[in-house]
DNA sequence: GTGGGGATTTACT
DNA sequence: GTAAATCCCCACA
């Protein structure tokens, strides 16, 4: 599977998901190995901000693959998404952990004390520890000139596991749309809805 | 102009 | 396990 990238990228979302990982994400000087993303299918997805249709906040995910739509959440965090589909599908991957496999002095420099394993355990974290902000969001991933670097794996993982996307909350969270691979910097949060111990 | 909620992380009990 | 931190975005009026 060489071809184009951005080819690959404009493809169905859930097909996309999955090839991300192992991919290489580079920034600030960081790179790291993708473990676990989730995909978000566009406007007919009531678990994504494109559910409500287009807004400034989310034009980018209504625009062609392979850019970058970045968001703020919880008034401090950061996360990355992957635009993918066809131009106009309003679908995105998000970036929800990976394991650092160059510039491990810069990620520890922004996160001291922080033990290697956990630098990107989590889609907030990531980015935290590649420096990434809003003012990345739009960037084009693969552009070698851009400050966010996307470089697809050669075939996906032979082992990749699925499951409930984490934090989406009502129907959105009824579809096994999260991805991941058996790796130490995998996410390990409970889901949106919570459940006490199962009754009976 | 106002109000509610959020694709999370961290610290504390 | 529970709660705090913290602010942008969006829907309404």
């Amino acid at each position: 599977m060489g071809g184009d990238p951005r080819l690959t990228l404009a493809g169905p979302v859930l097909d996309v998901a999955p090839r991300l990982l192992g991919g290489l994400l580079t920034a600030g000087g960081v790179t790291v190995r993708l473990t676990e993303v989730e995909a978000y299918a566009g406007e007919q997805d009531p678990g994504s901000h494109a559910f409500r249709g287009r807004t400034p906040r989310t034009q980018v995910m209504f625009g062609p693959a392979g850019f970058a739509y970045v968001y703020f959440s919880y008034g401090m965090h950061w996360c990355l998404n992957v635009v993918a589909g066809e131009d106009g599908a309003a679908s995105a991957v998000l970036l929800r952990a990976g394991a650092v496999v160059d510039g491990l002095e810069h990620a520890l420099a922004r996160r001291p004390g922080v033990r290697e394993r956990d630098l990107c355990r989590g889609p907030a974290r990531l980015t935290r520890t590649l420096g990434i902000t809003g003012e990345q969001d739009g960037a084009d991933l693969l552009d070698p000139a851009s400050a966010l670097r996307l470089e697809l794996p050669a075939a996906a993982p032979p082992d990749v596991r699925t499951g409930p996307r984490v934090g989406v909350s009502g129907d959105g969270a009824a579809f096994p749309w999260r991805f991941w691979v058996d790796d130490p910097s995998v996410s390990a949060y409970r889901a949106a809805a919570p459940r006490r111990r199962p009754a009976g």
